[in-house]
RNA sequence: UGGCCCAUGGUGUAAUGGUAACACUCCGGUUUUUGGUACCGUCAUUCUAGGUUCGAGUCCUAGUGGGCCAACCA
């Protein structure tokens, strides 16, 4: 927690070099800017943890900035998606900003670089442009049109800015150095014509600008200190900074662009396109599916802000290829969901239970804690009676010793209530136990604080009264792939790899607690793990989501036993 | 047959020329009315070869391995 103790992060220490070389603190300003074509997924969070970590750290502005350059692509419903997203991840931008903005600004510009020459409209399809422009062991050739006069450029791109001339017939390109090593410097693209509805400038423009040309300068417009994105983009800084050279006035903050890895998650894909491929066949039900790692996946998967933040502040940020192993994310979901849900008891796979030598007809309401964790959060009453369900796997006719559980002739606390003793079952036709007969000694009622509600058994199981129990649809989800890095095999498309059976619905009992449940409220099924109430819940149709097992140490004895 | 980036336990990240550390995972134990939590402990790391230096994970060179670059996408 303590600031200066920490250790920084690259980019950090690029900061505190900037700031020594005289840079002033109130200088600093940085921003997230994601395109409006998709939904943010785990990857995005990193990068706005950083960026507005670093905001918080320096205490400078960041603004959320929509690079909004290619209506084809983008939408109004993913603007919406995306402010929702990074507030609930508890970051608050200084101003929201659009590329789009900046549209005139930029076409002023535009013509500016063709007066000095450094741009062209270029009139080849674009199958000509690609031979054109080489390999990356081969230099490109110049375009024949690249020697057009300025006022035929300056004339030929106003037609295009106007909408005289057809999508693909034209192109503005900046003349930089069709034999340059990197291939973003030969003559890259400034403008497309596209005769398209943009969600925020509508028909105003039939030309749009290209990432390289818009980012940098809307950087610069914005006096962004620090630019940061993702390693793929390494390349693109020389151009960066050459079209800031063409703009560049030495009075002002000059933007710099550097980049980090992204990270990658095991078992998923943390890529956009990928991901909204899984939503358009339909592998999953929407950007929101609990499955996802989306944020508003995550979200609905009961994952919590804090959660997100502590994983991304673990990662850390380098400049490695990498991939993160899903259990760390798990495991900053349950410390955080530990400390802060109340605990319930939910029976997944019932079995039932009748205690023989409970009063029928009788009901108790006995008194339950409703967090170790937190006092605070007080308790709640149960309701108990002759007839109860309890985990199918919490009873076994005969078992050894490492089995705490419930078995014939054996003894096990019910969770808040009292001890109770197998003494036989019965099974159906096909062999099947269907319900166990117990005996319980009344005198051993948690907390009476008798000798007998004292003595210390080994097993606790959780368990729900039948006649009070309310039904519930629980969604249990698995990982998206079966391989842990989907998308890096060679010869293989990461489709092949989708788990079958990542989504498990199935009807469970739940305590009558729950009845009043709201949605997106979590809650820890004691033994089970963690879960939260889904969107798709009605006074109907309880339906929770299994955001995360708790650790289970019993499956990894019966494992090994194996 | 080019250019650029990267290389620390199983995973991720530190160590800023001076004893390689932290977290997760794995494994073992203590406590426990959750086989949870908490706590304790074990195993395990600088890609290779040279060089600079009193001293190299860190600087230099080469090699090896991985990644990125040929959308009118961002």
């Amino acid at each position: 927690m303590n600031e200066t103790s920490k250790s920084l992060n690259f980019i950090e220490q690029i900061i505190e070099e900037d700031l020594e070389k005289g840079y002033a603190k109130s200088d600093l300003r940085f921003r997230f800017p994601p395109e409006p074509n998709g939904y943010l997924h785990i990857g995005h969070a990193s990068s706005i943890c950083l960026n507005f970590g670093l905001g918080l750290r320096y205490q400078a502005p960041v603004n959320l900035r929509f690079d909004d350059t290619n209506p084809a692509k983008e939408e109004q419903e993913f603007v919406d998606a995306i402010k929702k997203d990074v507030s609930w991840l508890g970051f608050d931008w200084n101003t929201e900003r659009y590329a789009s903005d900046y549209f005139q600004q930029l076409y002023d510009w535009a013509v500016q670089l063709i007066k000095n020459d450094k741009a062209y409209v270029d009139s080849q399809t674009s199958e000509e442009m690609a031979v054109q422009k080489g390999t990356p062991t081969q230099p490109g050739f110049n375009s024949p049109y690249r020697n057009r006069t300025v006022s035929e450029n300056l004339a030929l791109f106003e037609e295009m800015k106007n909408g005289v001339h057809e999508e693909g017939s034209h192109v503005l390109r900046a003349k930089i150095d069709m034999a340059h090593t990197n291939m973003l410097m030969r003559d890259p693209i400034m403008y497309r014509v596209l005769h398209r509805a943009h969600h925020r400038t509508n028909t105003d423009w039939c030309i749009y600008p290209m990432y390289d040309w818009t980012h940098g300068e809307s950087d610069y417009i914005e006096q962004v200190s620090h630019s940061l994105c993702t390693l793929e983009f390494l390349p693109h800084r020389e151009l960066y900074d050459w079209f800031l050279d063409q703009v560049y006035d030495p009075t002002k903050l000059r933007p710099k662009q550097r980049e980090f890895a992204r990270r990658n998650l095991s078992h998923t894909v943390v890529s956009k396109r990928k991901l909204a491929q899984l939503v358009a066949e339909k592998v999953v039900t929407g950007w929101d599916d609990p499955r996802m790692p989306t944020i508003s996946g995550m979200r609905r998967r009961g994952y919590t802000p804090e959660s997100i933040r502590n994983f991304a502040d673990t990662i850390g940020i380098a400049k490695r290829d990498n991939l993160i192993d899903v259990s760390l994310l798990e495991f900053h979901v349950r410390e955080d969901l530990n400390k802060t849900t109340p605990r319930v008891m939910g029976v997944l796979d019932p079995l039932k239970v009748v205690i023989t030598n409970y009063p029928e007809g009788k009901e108790e309401w006995l008194e339950a804690e409703n967090s170790p964790e937190d006092e605070s959060l007080g308790f709640r009453e149960l309701p108990f009676s002759r007839e109860l369900y309890i985990e199918k796997e919490d009873f076994k006719e005969e078992a050894n010793k490492k089995f705490f559980r419930l078995k014939l002739g054996g003894e096990v606390r019910l969770k808040n209530a009292y001890i109770i003793k197998a003494e036989s079952c019965t099974k159906d036709t096909n062999g099947n136990i269907v319900e166990v007969q117990c005996t319980y000694d009344p005198k051993s009622k948690s907390g009476s604080g008798t000798e007998e509600s004292l003595r210390k058994v080994k097993g606790t199981l959780h368990w729900v009264s039948t006649s009070h129990a309310v039904q519930a649809e629980i969604r249990l989800y698995d990982r998206l792939f079966t391989h842990e890095s989907p998308d890096t095999q060679k010869d293989k498309d990461f489709m092949e790899f989708i788990n079958p059976n990542s989504l498990e619905v199935i009807t469970g009992f739940v305590e009558p607690s729950l009845k009043e449940a709201q949605i997106g409220e979590r809650f820890q099924f004691q033994r089970m793990g963690y879960f939260c109430v889904d969107k798709d819940s009605s006074d109907k149709n309880l339906v929770f989501n299994k955001t995360v097992g708790l650790r289970d140490s019993w499956a990894k004895i019966q494992q090994k036993s194996e």
